[in-house]
DNA sequence: CAGGAAACTGACCGATCGGTGAGTGCGAGG
DNA sequence: CCTCGCACTCACCGATCGGTCAGTTTCCTG
């Protein structure tokens, strides 16, 4: 593996344990034995750095958020049945990047890069809105996904998960989140 | 009210939206209309005045995680039904806090109090734990609170929460809990 | 009015940060 | 052998941070 790969892969575990913020170039330089100087010639800024990182991630979402708002309108539990494989294979796809994005989305709004998360988590609560009618039944969108994407990204720091193989957790998750929207879309509340 | 109230007030709300690392003491004094100083001279440090601001939040909830793992063991069903009601009414009550714990904590663990937090939260995991067998159910629990607490937390940035009257906000997290928990306890997975 | 504590300020400190730029080591190609 | 460019280093910069301290203002009390 090539050093910008190192660096890349250094950078990412530590932003996402740790933060952008209190993840200085000289930890990731010294974690990498090189000096931050040779940081800043394979990524001119340490934005740029964290947008390397998270931008293909974001790009998968975006896709995929894109393409279900462009759909002709389908009835909720359609919605529902579309949406959630297509999310949890998202997340579990980009698994180590989405803490980031979770953890750190709020207050890192400034760095252009997370702004756009920012802006894409925004459009998927834009999908819940299109979908779901009554605000008791937004809040249910909100709570299976934010509880799904929050659960995954913490579970590792709070000694939740253990080694779940990734198609058993896959399942979990679809079972569950079935259990909670599928009822919500079908019944009048 | 007084400075030192309104340095705090000011303070979480400037943690709370743009985060605590980011938001320096001068901007603080700025807002208050007074001096750096000033603000060192009420809260003898930074990390103290982010401990004044979360220290009660966490005392309470502490206090009813204690009180739960003291209590005799329960079936499931019934954990569920007892921790839900206290959980969401200490969500709402420390409202303005949750932010900061739910998405701050992972990045502040260095930080005193911060660390502290973090424990907290381990020991509601370890509710779940104790309160549930199989991984898919205490994946549930996760999603279920973690849900709850991250939709709280982020809601108003995404622009997803709207203005619930907080009582109707009550009675719809009870509901989607119940749904969520319920049956995963009575039946048999 | 005297005085002492509480509230507050401005100047300053050391540390750390991200970033710059000149220069070095080196391997491939003419 | 020479040169060109890539990878990398070292010294340094300006800015900002949290925090300290000596001194000043404010205000209550005896």
């Amino acid at each position: 593996m090539s050093l910008h790969d190192d660096l890349r892969a250094i950078a990412l575990a530590e932003f996402a344990t740790a933060g952008y913020a209190a993840t200085s170039l000289q930890r990731i330089a010294d974690l990498a034995g090189t000096s931050k100087a040779s940081v800043l010639y394979h990524f001119e800024s340490k934005e740029r750095l964290l947008a390397d990182i998270v931008s293909p991630a974001l790009d998968d979402i975006e896709r995929v958020v894109h393409s279900m708002l462009a759909e002709p309108r389908v009835e909720p539990v359609a919605f529902g049945e579309q949406f959630v494989e297509r999310f949890v294979d998202l997340l579990l796809t980009h698994r180590d990047v989405v803490p980031i994005i979770i953890n750190q989305g709020a207050t890192l709004d400034d760095v252009p890069v997370m702004h756009r998360a920012t802006e894409t988590m925004r459009q998927i609560a834009e999908l819940f809105r299109l979908a779901s009618s009554s605000t008791i039944e937004k809040l249910r969108f909100g709570i299976a996904f934010g509880g799904v994407a929050y659960t995954l990204a913490s579970a590792e720091r709070l000694g939740l998960s253990g080694e779940i193989p990734t198609d058993e957790l896959r399942s979990a998750l679809l079972s569950i989140l079935h259990d909670l929207l599928v009822p919500a879309a079908s019944e009048t509340r």
